[in-house]
DNA sequence: GTCGCTATGTACGCTGACGAACATACAAAA
DNA sequence: TTTTGTATGTTCGTCAGCGTACATAGCGAC
């Protein structure tokens, strides 16, 4: 039985939005507008123009690369964390890679020129504040990037479906998933049938248990234990760079 | 036989620094120490503070991570196209990846607070190019990493060997690079033997040749073709991003 | 030159993941 | 309730890459 309780939305629920100092994030505000994000939407395609930076609030959402042949590989997901855009502000205006909405949630989004301004902004005591806390943002990302790299060399499906299930839990307010097998498969860039087996293993030993589209974890501590060292290192670097946006804030 | 010609040495050899406009070059360059670098020297290890930002001219830098057991993974490499110590500007100050030498040679550096007062100077009409530079440069490693990750899911040993011979041949003023398998192996995260038998099947085939520790090139276009489409995924992204510097020269 | 280190070559069995093909069973809509 | 689409389960042969072990050979030091 699932009980819809009516949720409060705010932009708070975006860390990064609620660590920004009030003087800005009040100077954002008006601009910042609620947008939910239904499973597969396509908010960036490969090589398009970013009209909109994304500050994920329960969504999340996935950056990832769909090769010539079809195959496809996740770099690094977005969540209540993170946002969604980075390359506005790095110059480039577009990535090769594509972002489409994993988990269907809602979010807000901010016109990329606002951003900019902000970014830029210079004067008064908050100068460079948001600008400081987006790169430190982005180095988390490519923490997380680098990680899925050397993950994807080394680490067996089981450990990566372990690694993925923490990061994603880690973004959600339960601990149940909506997410197809198929849906993880292509999130890896492994087969289908491995998750099936995989997910299959995890279930038998009592560490999660699912039913067509719809994962619960019994036992975080157990996926920890199974879980590549890079789930560990991600986690870390995020909170060394991002708990309390590093001071930023005081 | 190897005829050592004198070298002539520029900071302008790293592309990076040349695209500086003359007023910005001009304030940076009494501090820039040109440093030798040999291959397997440590320039950051994982966690480390970093002191100086690298900008090399002929040597060949690696961004890699090692892991818990011992098998690593080259993340990218850095050559007179980058620079190394981003994480400084980024605002983390440090990485969970090291930085190594891969192909020996020279290289400029700065001292990490003179690049970070370049990069926050305000005032002046070059207000900020400093710091979109190195932010498209950022990005644009970002490309190479995630690339990274992708390749490393999906291609085969000998895709990703000609792709890491392409991107290091780049790098370099001529076709040749002293480099053993054991190396390249360690970068590409797999067993020696792997790229034994590779490289073998690409010198049968008379695409390069080697000899204990060097490698020629014969036929570049041939690598390219047998490269996996990675390498010119990075290479537009390159260009595209920092190509004349995207007109911040202007 | 020759010695010795280290780079390269080769062979063997093993295993994780792949690809394809098909069976089952759940859940939502009719 | 029945239907139907789709999510999940299972099997089987194949293969790239691994780990191990050991052989050869180039190159620098002496």
């Amino acid at each position: 039985m699932v009980v819809k309780i009516p949720t409060l939305h705010t932009p708070k629920q975006n860390h990064l939005l609620a660590c920004l100092p009030a003087e800005i994030f009040e100077r954002l505000l008006p601009h910042l507008e609620q947008v939910s994000m239904s499973l597969g939407n396509v908010l960036y395609e490969s090589g398009g123009l970013l009209q909109h930076v994304y500050f994920p609030t329960t969504a999340i959402l996935s950056l990832h690369y769909v090769m010539e042949d079809g195959a496809s590989a996740e770099i690094a997901g977005v969540g209540n964390e993170g946002v969604l855009g980075i390359s506005l502000f790095m110059g480039g205006n577009t990535t090769p890679s594509r972002a489409t909405v994993q988990t269907g949630g809602s979010g807000y989004r901010l016109k990329g020129n606002l951003l900019m301004d902000e970014f830029n902004r210079v004067g008064g005591r908050r100068t460079g504040t948001l600008q400081k806390l987006l790169l430190r943002y982005t180095q988390a990302l490519m923490t997380q990037i680098s990680q899925t790299a050397v993950c994807n060399r080394h680490h067996s499906v089981e450990q990566q479906l372990c690694r993925w299930l923490l990061l994603t839990l880690d973004r959600l307010p339960t601990g149940e998933l909506t997410m197809t097998q198929e849906l993880i498969a292509s999130m890896l860039g492994v087969r289908r049938e491995g998750i099936t087996e995989t997910a299959g293993n995890l279930q038998r030993e009592g560490l999660i248990s699912y039913r067509r589209g719809h994962i619960t974890v019994l036992d975080r501590s157990g996926l920890e234990k199974r879980a590549c060292e890079c789930y560990h290192v991600v986690k870390k670097e995020f909170h060394r760079l991002l708990s309390d946006a590093g001071g930023l804030n005081k």
